[in-house]
DNA sequence: GCCTTGATGTCGCGT
DNA sequence: ACGCGACGTCAAGGC
């Protein structure tokens, strides 16, 4: 990691060493006083104040106030910078084509630049307990849904969307069960009522839906209710146990997905579970 | 503006500063090799590598790679900051308390730390072409989305949830119209139907459901045809211009919604549009 | 490329 | 506080 810092540049050298920065995909840090307006998919203007400019690896692009966890003005990694510097101040343009969006952020003061080069991050990023896990677990444990149910597949596509788990109850009645990992509102409700109709008009035969969250808004509930599916209440924290049990006890790999590095797919995407256990 | 930089301080040091500097509600940026851990909505883990870590005027907590628009790991602006530095190195713990969430931070590096103090920003955001200023123009020109269209109601809130336009046509028909700023997917087909439902359900009246939205993608378009709906393409290009023509021959003002500073709500929520033009 | 879904979504508004 | 919908949502995965 090189760092160089400038201070209180004049607008040329800060274009100048932006330039540089950029064509050689460093990370640059832009603080000053500035205006920004934006067009594309919306349009935007923004007044003078005090910011934070990023430029990142890829060209991402970060306009951040001194408050507040998004930025006001941004632009994604696919983005062509250009930086301009003149008597008048310090112009970063940065367009992308598909979307065509333009973001310009002009600086009539640039109290510092920042320039950082040689940032090394490889590492691994993994989240514990996303919808993807848990599909998988209830997958392997369809008990801890529900006694005597079995899954058959797994983000089963069909015409309307994805399943998240498709299989047959004790009574050989079929079943599609809505995943939330968080308290499930009307619109999953309506998610999984499409899936249902789905069932019902292509085969014929009309499905239990059930809709598996760690809690439910009470509108929903009553609309869930009123198109005859049901709820199932999941505990994320009982889940996350059972995942750790499972992983200590050396069972199969239950990872995560890492963002960078071995995926964790256990590539059991079609395969059949046939013994169901007992053991709640 | 008053800006500090400290390259390579130790880890005391560094902590030292960054207490200051969240004590006195300044912007920092820390710059260095770190892990991070976070438990909460989710739980995630993150190995080591170069980042950057910003903490705002308000407490946000922003972990950035060097590449990508959105932090990996974050904390939003409620959180109580604590930073400590030993020998090990220097740990940020965010806590957040409703909902719980921990973010923590731990850098055995620290390449620079940057302490910005004062930062002055009241600038207003001005956002046009938002979904909420375009319904505001159709209600007040529905000519614009047909002849002899006549909106009585905007965001007419019902049982299934808010209805963007509601009217009735040249034929006395009522008309449900659902508006999309982007590409309208089956989502927001089945958002339309819900409300056409409602009120062949509650009213005994079948209304045209009219889905305006700038493009449709062919499911969608499919699907609308299918449950006798209709679509309508606006221009978004066309409507700014006429926004812009209305701002420019003194009518009424269409600000669009500032975020800071005075906020232009006509306040015309319940008003009648009597007149129809028949100047399309 | 289009389409669909998930997300620690965040944000803003209304009740 | 909850509920709900928009967002320049972003980002990932299928086709």
């Amino acid at each position: 990691m090189r760092v160089k810092v400038l201070g209180k540049p004049s607008f040329q050298e800060a274009a100048e060493a932006l330039k540089r920065s950029i064509a050689e995909h460093m990370v640059a840090i832009v603080v000053g006083r500035c205006t920004a307006r934006y067009q594309g998919r919306s349009t935007s203007s923004l007044g003078e104040g005090d910011r934070l400019l990023i430029i990142k690896e890829d060209g991402s692009v970060l306009l951040h106030r001194p408050s507040g966890y998004s930025p006001v003005n941004w632009q994604p990694s696919t983005s062509i910078i250009e930086a301009i510097g003149d008597s008048e101040g310090l112009r970063i343009k940065a367009v992308r084509s598909r979307p065509r969006e333009i973001l310009e952020v002009h600086f009539n003061h640039v109290e510092m630049l920042v320039l950082i080069g040689g940032m090394v991050d490889d590492a691994e990023f993994i989240e514990y307990m996303d919808e993807h896990l848990i599909r998988d677990l209830l997958a392997e444990e369809p008990w801890l849904l529900e006694k005597g149910l079995r899954i058959t597949e797994k983000e089963k596509a069909v015409r309307n969307g994805y399943i998240d788990l498709y299989g047959v109850d004790s009574k050989g009645k079929p079943v599609i069960v809505e995943l939330k990992r968080v308290r499930a509102s009307r619109e999953a409700v309506i998610q999984l009522k499409r899936y249902v109709d789905y069932f019902s008009g292509e085969l014929g035969v009309k499905p239990r839906g059930i809709l598996a969250a760690p809690s439910i808004s009470s509108d929903a509930l009553r609309l869930l209710s009123t198109l005859g599916l049901e709820y199932k209440k999941i505990s994320l924290r009982r889940l996350y146990k059972r995942v750790w049990e499972r992983r200590k006890g050396g069972l199969e790999a239950y990872e995560g997905k890492g963002t960078t590095g071995a995926a964790a797919d256990n590539g059991n995407k079609g395969r059949k579970y046939s013994e169901e256990k007992r053991g709640g």
